[in-house]
Order: structure tokens, then C-alpha cells, then sequence
DNA sequence: ATGGCCATCGCGGATGGA
């Protein structure tokens, strides 16, 4: 089974590109099972539903004009969908939870094994505010706003042992997620209280998709369109894939899939990619 | 270098992103 999240900054834009590597994961013999995507800048009546089921993909989206919003595709129906965070009333369209059944990949010449306990999988796909400068107003909102994320994680993996988190952060967990780190020290994406509440949503039961497995040096999943930041890999690794104790046993690989980058018009984002047994 | 790019709205240039 294999999950992923993508900033696509416009889905307008980006259309083409999500079904062009959707296609080409299928091709390759791993589909992607559930994607979250991120900053579809359109009104829920402008969402692509129909190429999608198209795809081969069920989807629930949640939009608003211009800024923002979030969907999530899955090759399974997604049920119990709950729109932004309860107890946070917000005008911006951030978040999206939905169950799918947790399917496990058969073994060769063996039988789909089922996992102990629940099957289902909860999956929450999150574009977190951007905070633009500490001591900001959008700061302060996104102080409270992970706040409000933190109470919402708790909640469900209370009654959804097997969680997902993933998404657009925009949090970095530490110096190796940043490409220059004295340059961005306490900079946005890079406090200290930024971080102080990563941290916190990890200690519910989280765990770092990407750093249960090697990965190459400099591994960033978002680059500055500016300063031909992409080639000369200067970036930032802000969109993370966060899986609960009871998911580890099952995670395989987790890689962000760069590829995406090189198109003639990218999102400034590439997508995480979570392997589960 | 107080920037450089991109998307949106909408038709000029501001706003937001990160």
C-alpha cells in the first residue's frame, strides 16, 4: 500500500502533472493507493472529480477561492470525512480526514494478509499555515492552529490506532531539513516554536516516515522557484508523512520523489511517498 | 541586494507563498 502528499500549488495548473505520475506509479507496478493534496486554489465546483474517477481514484475535496485548499484521492471509497479541525472555526480550507480500509499488499503466491486488530486506516492530509514572520499575526494563527491540530490528532488516534498525518508542514524538524541553516536560524519554518509544536504532535505516537529509512544527503521536498534553487538543491524539507506506532511495523520505504520538480511549469513542492506493507 | 519566481485576480499591480 502506498500513501503520498503533494503540494501542488493550484490544481488547476498542476492537473495534468498529478494524473501523469499517477499513471506512471501504476505503470511501475505501485500504484498509489491515497493521496493527499495540497493548495488546489479553487472553489469546490471547479474540482476535477470526474478525471479522477477517471483515474480510478474516489475523492473527497475541500476547497475556497483563491488560497488554500485540500483533497484526497484513494484507489478505496473514503468515509467519515471531516472538513478543517473541530474547536478551531476557520475561514481557511487546511484539512482533511477520511477513513479507507488499511489494505495490505499480497505476498507472492500467498493470500492478502489482514492486519491484526482494526483495518481501517485514518488518514488526515493537512496543509498547516505558513506563519510568514514570527511575531505576525499569521504567526500567532499558526501557533493556534497547530494547537488545534494537536487536540484533533489526539482525538482520532484514540479511536483510529492506525493514523496517518502528511502534508505540507511547513515546519522543519531540524538543521539537516534546511539547506542553509545559520542563514534561516529562527526564521519561519525553523523556530524554535515551530518546532517545539512538531515535536509535540510526534510524542502523541508519531513517527517521521522519511527518517525511519536512509536517505540521500540534502533531502529537501520544497525548493524556491526563485535563484535556480531546485537545480542547486537548495531547499527545505517541509512536507512530511507522519505514521503512528501501530503503522511502524508496516512501513517499507519512505522517499521524496523528485521527479515531479523537472516538469517545464512544477509545483515549487515534490511528493513524499510512504511504502506499507 | 530591501531581489530574483509563480499563481491568483483581472487587466495593473497587489497579495501570498516559503
Amino acid at each position: 500500500m502506498k500513501l503520498a502528499t503533494w503540494n501542488v500549488n493550484s490544481l488547476t495548473v498542476r492537473l495534468p502533472q498529478v494524473l501523469d505520475w499517477l499513471a506512471a506509479q501504476a505503470e511501475a507496478g505501485a500504484p498509489i493507493d491515497v493521496l493527499a493534496l495540497q493548495e488546489l486554489k479553487m472553489t469546490d465546483d471547479k474540482f476535477p472529480a470526474q478525471a479522477f474517477s477517471d483515474a480510478g481514484y474516489h475523492a473527497q475535496w475541500f476547497g475556497q477561492k483563491t488560497y488554500n485548499g485540500v483533497a484526497l484521492l484513494s484507489r478505496q471509497p473514503l468515509t467519515a470525512t471531516v472538513k478543517n479541525l473541530p474547536g478551531l472555526p476557520d475561514e481557511q480550507a487546511r484539512v482533511l480526514t477520511a477513513t479507507v480500509p488499511l489494505t495490505r499488499t499480497p505476498a507472492v503466491g500467498g493470500d492478502t494478509q489482514p492486519p491484526a486488530g482494526d483495518a481501517t486506516l485514518r488518514v488526515i492530509g493537512a496543509y498547516f499555515p505558513n506563519g510568514q514572520a514570527p511575531g505576525s499575526d499569521k504567526f500567532a494563527y499558526k501557533m493556534q492552529w497547530l494547537q488545534a491540530m494537536h487536540a484533533w490528532v489526539q482525538q482520532e488516534l484514540a479511536t483510529h490506532p492506525h493514523l496517518v498525518l502528511m502534508g505540507d508542514f511547513n515546519i522543519t524538524f531540524d538543521d539537516a531539513d534546511v539547506w542553509d541553516p545559520d542563514g534561516m536560524r529562527e526564521a519561519i519554518h525553523c523556530t524554535t516554536e515551530e518546532r517545539r509544536h512538531l515535536q509535540a504532535l510526534v510524542a502523541l505516537g508519531l513517527h517521521d516516515s522519511v527518517r525511519l529509512f536512509p536517505q540521500p544527503e540534502k533531502n529537501y521536498s520544497w525548493w524556491d522557484y526563485r535563484e535556480f534553487a531546485f537545480r542547486r538543491n537548495r531547499g527545505l524539507r517541509i512536507d512530511h508523512v507522519l505514521i503512528s506506532d501501530a503503522l511502524k511495523p508496516l512501513a517499507q520505504a519512505c522517499a521524496v520523489d523528485k521527479l515531479p520538480r523537472n516538469n517545464e511549469r512544477p509545483s515549487d513542492h515534490a511528493p513524499v511517498v510512504l511504502t506499507l506493507a
